[in-house]
DNA sequence: AAACAAACCTGTGCGC
DNA sequence: TGCGCACAGGTTTGTT
């Protein structure tokens, strides 16, 4: 579920919350949260340590530790981040809990119905053995900060279509599937044109979507849908929804034109929608 | 190199 | 009301 701005509003919550803060105790429920590893390697590289920082690429938020390890955690399609006062019922698939030190007393929760999230604790010294994936990312457009002439090159020799190549996280990190489509009727482009067709102005209309969906998104709090799966650390939701002007939006008019219909396709396995009238 | 399917899980919404 | 199926914000792996 949660795409970068989702993950980013994560990030900040968990700043706000947990930077500084030594990690007194820590249980593990569903050892499949941790299978990186093992449930006692969490325990024992998380016990005792403090949060220093918190960032993040694309989709991953890495904490950093006193201890010089660092604490990857990874939402996937249903993971959640909350922070609560100490002794609150906890919610189901509540799979790894943080007991943090100080007034008042608080815990942080790692709740996550489908399994597929993770947490590990590795050393950042040793990414491309023991975090691959991370130390292989692509550019985040707001971390690394992408320009037009970033994008230009990575489009250039490329001939594949650009809605996968925008949800490839080895290319551009922290598009996922909603953001893909916002982002291309913004720009304007159909989700099958080939990457290295785009002429210079779509490269810089291309740019541009990236970058204001993005921040807009960011500062919207993300999108929390009809299931209410996504909120931040606090539980309340995000309101980019709101904007939302093609993303499960097929069969409806187009929002800009209001004349064509959105339209539904699969690219890359995954579910599409764009409008083909605004589109090209 | 790029497209595609399947796999990993659980929950929900829909048609019948 | 119940059942079965399709589908969901992500990513990896293996196959054409």
């Amino acid at each position: 579920m949660p795409e970068l701005p989702e993950v980013e509003t994560v990030r900040r919550g968990m700043v706000a919350f947990v930077v500084g803060r030594r990690i007194d105790r820590v249980e593990v429920g569903r050892e499949r949260t941790v299978r990186r590893t093992s449930r006692q390697a969490l325990i024992d590289g998380l016990t005792g340590a403090t949060v220093l920082s918190i960032g993040r690429r694309g989709k991953y938020i890495v904490c950093s530790l006193d201890t010089g390890d660092a604490l990857m955690i990874h939402l996937r399609m249903s993971g959640r981040v909350l922070v609560s006062k100490a002794g609150t019922p906890r919610p189901d698939h509540t799979h790894v809990v943080l007991h943090l030190a100080g007034e008042p007393s608080e815990e942080l929760w790692f709740v996550d119905p489908r399994t597929f999230g993770e947490m590990v604790v590795f050393d950042p010294e040793h990414t491309a053995v023991e975090l691959p994936e991370l130390a292989k990312l692509g550019v985040d457009p707001i971390t690394d900060g992408l320009s037009v002439a970033q994008l230009s090159a990575i489009l250039r020799d490329r001939a594949r279509q650009l809605k996968p190549l925008l949800l490839d996280q080895h290319v551009i990190a922290g598009i996922g599937n909603i953001y893909c489509d916002e982002i291309l009727h913004r720009a304007r482009l159909r989700p099958d044109r080939l990457a290295n067709s785009l002429k210079p102005a779509e490269v810089r209309r291309l740019h541009d979507a990236i970058h204001s969906i993005l921040t807009t998104a960011i500062d919207a709090g993300g999108s929390t849908l009809s299931d209410t799966q996504y909120v931040d650390v606090m539980g309340d939701g995000g309101s980019f929804q709101l904007d939302h002007r093609v993303y499960d939006r097929a069969g409806q008019r187009c929002l800009t034109c209001g004349k064509a219909t959105i339209v539904r396709v699969v690219s890359g396995g995954r579910s599409t929608c764009f409008c083909p009238r605004c589109q090209r």
